[in-house]
DNA sequence: TTGAAAGCGCTAACAA
DNA sequence: TTGTTAGCGCTTTCAA
């Protein structure tokens, strides 16, 4: 802003002092309706806006929440930030959104430029590479400080923080015992490397679900995804092998959508032939035709707990060293790509 | 940060001067090696962070941009904001992403929010609210006030600003010139309403080219969606009509997925009995079977563009008067869901 | 080589 | 009712 108006200037010009002019503003009844008048219409005139960063700096307090998520295009992301604003703009606070690309340093970088003034706090899903990494410094440093720090979806298992997370355990047994009640024997799962935590506990509860119903369970039905690889030649696989699965359990919408259209290619019929259900209820399950059963996630409501979880901290200290761990429950989603074996 | 490092507590437990540390931090060769390495020591030892609020108020001078767009679900503008971020870290600035929610009113409130001092530039892509209102009081401020501001894929027409934006007129008329190509006679075509500019100008590319291949034109094959009413049914209309469509160009993914969805129910062929082209080449465009031909937008190019625009005018006033207009190219992909009529 | 002081734009306690 | 002053955390000029 070059010409900037500020409230020295304002006060020059109308030959009064800068408090007063402050004052003015907040119709302090100190100043006489008078000159509060002839200021008021002045500041009109000129459309002033008082400076965000002189404000903060003088407050200590910003009114802004920054959130930081691994990428965008991802749906449930998308409806977390929804959730995470709305509930944030109830409050009078405002939203920033930073990106860590899931990239380690970019994520410490993005971290500490908003802790050093910016926002007031910070609602964070960590970045796969930081999980590989496994160096949280930058948040244990934050936490030390008694800086607000809450998690969400994605979340550091060792650290003493604040967690809003998918029962993700519990969302892949569903999903899987969900394949069984309709009649699958040979279910497969797409899912994550391991060291991706949500990635594992859907895995975990594919696994307890199989042990429960006394199916067995075959290394080779089970493909953990590297997406540093070609997606689409990993989930193939699945198809060129003797022992056929009869259904799908894919931890995320991608890689539900991809081994649909390969089944389909395949000439397999589903779901007659081919059970599939996917995780995360976005646009693309809708979309394809027959369309994706699926565990909804809830990301708005996530958003909207994590940020009041977050604000609690901010505005009472006192609950600074007790730690709140938040289960938001998934719900299954019956679409066509799921029905009873005849 | 409650227990806050400040220069000035550093200094005090040194006992030396504030401007001495700060000078050492900057590894000034003002101040001997002795007092520096004293003073790096320190600060190394207890974390500090310069706080970015006192610096961006001095210097006057945030390093960030802020880039508002009105939604983040879409595939589009994802790729707009790493676009820009990409170049924009490159540049040594940071990205504030804020949201519009399509709304004026937010529009309005985070616009000047991000204007008075968080950022030194805004990137934006205009609120449907706002083109349907017409007010456009918000840009003009800050035009006046001689603020860096450029917009993206959505812009006011009527106002002297930078834009970079999509050829959409000549993406319309490639898409449908297309499917004429591909032998279609009766196109129908799924867009927004007038005011949108975006779809206007692809309605008007698909005229010129029925025109120019001498095609009627009939009022029914143009279905104009109106979002604030059940999409389904609007699009459902066409597939109810005695004259049926043989081709559909839709004008984003969302409308082209769910006329392939709808055409799929009412058992036609796609794409022999129907073709189907959307726009944007998102990750749903390749999830259906049969998958999508569409024009790609290319957003990534156009975010790190219009974030080029934008740092030239913050480094160079000089170049405050000049507006650039840049058209970013949009190009053909074919897939499954059109091919030449036998 | 180090320090004092002014100033970025604002608020708020205190004085006049 | 209005003005003066100090201070938020930092940079930078000028003086010591």
């Amino acid at each position: 802003m070059s010409g900037k108006i500020t409230l020295k200037k304002i006060a020059q010009h109308l030959g009064v002092a800068v408090s007063t002019v402050s004052k003015a503003l907040k119709n302090s009844p100190e100043i006489s309706m008078e000159t509060r008048q002839r200021i008021l219409n002045y500041v009109e005139k000129v459309n002033y806006h008082p400076n965000a960063l002189a404000i903060s700096l003088q407050r200590q307090r910003t009114m802004t929440i920054g959130i930081i998520v691994p990428e965008l295009v991802h749906h449930f992301f998308s409806r977390v930030i929804s959730g995470a604003e709305n509930h944030a703009s109830r409050c009078g606070y405002k939203l920033l959104i930073s990106l860590s690309n899931d990239e380690w340093d970019k994520e410490r970088q993005v971290t500490e430029m908003l802790a050093n003034g910016y926002v007031d706090g910070i609602l964070i899903s960590v970045a796969k590479q930081t999980f590989e990494k496994g160096n949280f410094d930058h948040f244990s440093n934050l936490i030390q400080h008694k800086f607000p720090l809450v998690f969400f979806d994605r979340a550091p298992s060792d650290l003493p923080v604040d967690k809003i997370i998918i029962n993700d355990v519990e969302g892949g047994y569903r999903a899987t015992k969900h394949l069984i009640d309709k009649g699958a024997k040979r279910i497969a799962i797409l899912t994550t490397p391991p060291h991706i935590s949500v990635g594992a506990d859907r895995e975990r509860g594919y696994l307890k679900a199989l042990n429960e119903y006394s199916l067995e369970v075959n290394a080779h039905l089970i493909v953990h995804v590297d997406e540093r690889q070609p997606v689409r030649e990993q989930i193939a696989i699945l198809f060129e092998q003797n022992i056929a699965p009869d259904a799908i359990f894919a931890v995320n919408e991608k890689y539900a959508a991809l081994a649909l259209k390969l089944a389909l290619q395949n000439n397999l019929k589903v779901p007659d032939d081919l059970m599939i259900i996917g995780f995360t209820d976005g646009f693309i399950s809708k979309s394809t035709t027959p369309s994706l059963s699926t565990m909804a996630q809830h990301g708005f409501e996530m958003g909207e707990k994590a940020m009041e979880i977050l604000l609690e901290k901010i505005e009472d200290k006192s609950l600074f060293d007790t730690q709140k761990i938040v289960f938001i429950p998934t719900n299954l989603v019956e679409r066509e790509s799921t029905k009873l074996k005849s």
